[in-house]
DNA sequence: CTATGTGAATTTATTCACAGCA
DNA sequence: TGCTGTGAATAAATTCACATAG
């Protein structure tokens, strides 16, 4: 298996193929071709099978993939083969409705501890998780929790930003409509719900 | 200006450029070079002006863009010049945080109706907006909503989609781990928050 | 005969480089 | 001189077509 750039494409499928997968398995699939996949996902059977050679040959001609091998190759691929604690910043509508959201337990991960800095919320328990002051941001260290997600309003993005890099935080998930500075090894993936509303209209058929 | 195939990236980059360009409207500025924008948001000059270019010549060469005249533009372009409705249905923890958004009045948004079908929510008030029973979904037909969000448990999305089209609704914005099914003129965006995460840490450091 | 894996062809998007206008 | 608009060049991603393996 000789080096290869991995398309970014490629890596934003492979969460949705890993979801399927695990659907399939559920059922009890024991094996699956690129094109029963591609059925259910709305992706070219050749596209599935491009973006999985980019990693080795795991499947087998004339048979398909093996459902429980495929998906832990991908997990271990997107490094999601181990647990991933992360921690929240901005406990208001948002952050509270991420802090409750039953998705990403599937991926391994896990919401380890939330900040605010409003003190009528401090102490308060959302989901197993007491929410304590931000200036405890720093605690993280000792924690092993490498990924924050940040559900502050935009004012307190940046700030809130350089507190979880200086804790040892690599990778961020960002819910403030603006850019955040980081330093390069940071990895941040921002996700703006009204900037995905605003191109549907375009889309729409005209009355 | 010939017709052209407009990329599906531009049209994901403008609404960036009309959050931008109205934040440099409220400081004052009248005019902006693409260099200027481009220092802001992280794109470059050039790439700012091809996307542009695309629907035609819109800047005064040596001097830039009309900061208001190119929201206006971009507005047109998007078709965001008039207000639109949304109607939202599920109203739990992700779907109260949705419908208490403030980021959709950049865009000309206003969720108009809220549905769910749990009657201890049926008659509850969130952001002035009076949550009725999912059976009234039909009456949005009167109502001049053409936009749908989507925040049910996966297991409702697809009947919920299915009422909403049949309400009349083109445009849908889709909050559920699942694709739903549509006829052709409807524009359906997904949005998974545990597909970003999960991509997360292929691209953080690893130790 | 079925389904993978992959080079080659095609399509799509980005970057460059520069002509031309104020 | 400064900045736009755009054809040309480059890069990236998708699609195709088929050799190959069970």
């Amino acid at each position: 298996m000789p080096y290869r750039k991995i398309p970014d494409e490629t890596i934003r499928r492979l969460p949705i193929y890993l979801r399927d997968l695990t659907g399939f398995l559920k059922q009890g699939y024991k094996n699956i071709s690129s094109k029963e996949l591609s059925g259910h996902l709305g992706v070219n059977p050749w596209q599935i099978r491009k973006d999985l050679s980019n990693f080795g040959a795991f499947g087998t001609c004339g048979v398909g993939y093996d459902v429980e091998k495929l998906i832990r190759q991908i997990k271990k691929i997107l490094k999601l083969d181990t647990i991933r604690k992360a921690a929240l910043v901005g406990v208001g509508n948002l952050g509270s409705a991420v802090l409750a959201y039953p998705g990403f337990a599937l991926y391994g991960f896990e919401i380890a501890a939330a900040f605010d800095n409003d003190s009528k919320k401090i102490g308060k328990v959302i989901n197993k998780i007491t929410v304590q002051d931000v200036s405890k941001i720093p605690s993280l260290k000792n924690k092993d929790i490498r990924i924050g997600i940040i559900t502050v309003p935009r004012q307190a993005s940046q700030i809130t930003a350089d507190a979880l890099v200086n804790a040892g935080v690599t990778g961020i998930l960002n819910f403030s409509p603006c850019r955040i500075k980081v330093p390069k090894k940071v990895k941040v993936i921002t996700i703006n719900i009204a900037l995905d509303l605003a191109r549907l209209p375009y889309y729409m058929p005209t009355r």
